[in-house]
Order: structure tokens, then sequence, then C-alpha cells
DNA sequence: AATTTGACAGCGA
DNA sequence: GTCGCTGCCAAAT
């Protein structure tokens, strides 16, 4: 696998993430063949074109964390558009991963 | 070529 | 449950 379609494969995978449900990085890293690829699925998901229209807000770490706070223009965002599409938050501000992570089935 | 950095993950305190 | 350290791997400097 060269790194370029690492990139792309990271890319599709995304794009098929439908709305209310959520992938971690290394669960995406794990389909592609990478078990310790999580850093590099960040890393693509950073320098993703916009024209793609990813919908990227709904990848997050293992922990059900969002991302930092400098990118979606702050967490509270992130949170918004996952609340609107149906993600299902706990009191901590965790994403439900129970719920709402995608099963790869 | 070597060092630093990063939208991560797992384990221990 | 939170904080910190370590392991991992490619990109950027």
């Amino acid at each position: 696998m060269k790194k370029a379609e690492f990139f792309n494969c990271v890319y599709e995978i995304v794009a098929r993430i439908p709305a209310g449900k959520v992938m971690t990085y290394g669960q995406i890293a794990m389909l592609l063949g990478a078990p310790h690829g999580a850093r590099r699925v960040g890393q693509a998901m950073f320098h993703a074109p916009e024209y793609l229209e990813l919908p990227c807000h709904r990848v997050i770490n293992s922990k059900g964390k969002l991302a930092p706070g400098y990118v979606f223009g702050g967490e509270g965002l992130q949170r918004e558009m996952l609340e609107l599409e149906g993600i299902c938050f706990r009191d901590n501000g965790t994403v439900d991963l129970k719920r709402s992570l995608m099963r790869h089935g």
C-alpha cells in the first residue's frame, strides 16, 4: 500500500460513514490493514481537500473524544453537528461509542 | 540524513 | 475518571 493510496482509502471510508454513526481513527486504520496507523488517519484528515466534502466530524478517537478544538472551529461546533445527525453524547461530553460507533459488519 | 511534530491508542499511577 | 508516558509511522523542516 502506497502512502497516497492510504490517504485515498481513508477518504473513501470516511465518505461512507452514514449520518448518525461515527468511526475511530484506529478502526479506520485497521480496516486499511495498518493496525498502528491511527495517527496517519489523523494526518489524512488534516490534509483532506475541502472539495471532497468529507464528513470528517464523524471521525473521533477511541475514547469517544472529539478533535482538539482548533479544527472545526471548536469542539462545540463539532459536537453540535454530530448531535444534529443523531449521535448520542454522554454526560462527560464524549460520544456514546456503544450506540454510535459504526460496526464494520 | 536527522530531528521534531501530530485530528492516535494502550497501559499504569 | 484524569493525567502522563510510551509505542507507532509518515510528513515536514
